[in-house]
DNA sequence: CATATGTCCTGTATGC
DNA sequence: TGCATACAGGACATAT
């Protein structure tokens, strides 16, 4: 669910609630949850507390809280189903809750990771001299990083030998897009999920990344999309890009530039919308 | 049974 | 033939 405008609103979130704070304690409830700490939970663990947590950073859909003084950082991915709540103490444990981070304070609130289908999770890591999580170094920057290189992205996606969708969700090449906000932007820019981008000229890959970074952008402004209250901030509320979306999930209702019925097609494991008239297949693409 | 918003691993193809 | 690289497809876990 969340791809890059849901985990802004997440890293906000945390930015204002769970920065400067002191960990006293966490609890590791389910060990897929931290699969991506090598050393294991009770080494996750013992290592994060007593440590104060700096300003929430982001790259992408990861999002890590730096631990001030060691040169370390709490890196989180909330793959397909994952939330950090931040609730009171006293709140009844979630169907779903896998990690528990208790502060030093007398706030009242500690920061929880909740996932149902554990996709997602948290691990410790060594930063870089840039402050990024020494694992994360092959994800590109994304779109609204000022210093994402839009002349670079063009000249890869000529080099490439793939079809633009699947470029657009290569994490290495741009980050924080996923299925809903591709399929959006595509529709924007008038392009079938199918198109080669080996023909991309330069003026069509500055118009596709104009497009990603306004519906980026758009759905930041109104706190996110979510279908259902999967997706949801750290204080458990639901953004409302959804009612803005022009592709994602409107299979056979009238494209809303042109009319004609939109289309759904199975693609990798999930489906693409697209608008059959606004945006043709290339030849040989069904 | 089909579907699901992400990432990573593996097998295969290609070219030097 | 050996090797490196690029790419497509599937695995992962659980719910609706």
């Amino acid at each position: 669910m969340p791809e890059l405008p849901e985990v802004e609103v997440v890293r906000r979130g945390l930015e204002r609630w769970v920065a400067h704070r002191v960990v006293a304690g966490v609890e590791v409830l389910h060990p897929r949850a931290v699969r991506r700490h090598v050393a294991g939970g009770d080494d996750f663990t013992h290592r994060i507390e007593g440590h104060r947590i700096g300003v929430p950073s982001r790259r992408g859909k990861y999002l890590w809280l730096p631990l001030e003084e060691t040169g370390q950082a709490i890196l989180a991915h909330l793959g397909m189903s994952g939330q950090l709540l931040v609730q009171p103490v006293t709140a009844p444990a979630e169907k779903h809750l896998r990690i528990r981070v208790g502060f030093d304070d007398g706030l009242g609130t500690e920061l929880r990771f909740v996932d149902q289908r554990t996709f997602g999770g948290l691990s410790l890591h060594d930063t870089t001299s840039d402050g990024l999580p020494d694992v994360i170094g092959h994800i590109a920057r994304d779109p609204l990083d000022p210093l994402f290189d839009d002349d670079a992205f063009h000249r890869a996606l000529r080099r490439k030998r793939t079809t633009v969708k699947r470029a657009l969700l290569d994490q290495s090449l741009i980050s924080g897009v996923g299925n809903i906000y591709a399929d959006e932007a595509l529709w924007r820019t008038r392009v079938h999920y199918e198109r080669p981008t080996a023909g991309f000229t330069a003026p069509r890959t500055a118009e596709l990344l104009g497009h990603v970074r306004d519906v980026m952008n758009e759905a930041l402004s109104v706190g996110g999309t979510s279908f259902d209250s999967l997706y949801v901030n750290v204080n458990g509320e639901s953004g409302y890009f959804d009612r803005s979306l022009d592709a994602y999930g409107r299979e056979g209702l009238p494209c809303r530039r042109c009319g004609t019925p939109m289309a759904r097609r199975p693609w990798m494991n999930r489906s693409s919308y697209f608008c059959p008239r606004c945006q043709r297949p290339p030849r040989a693409s069904s």
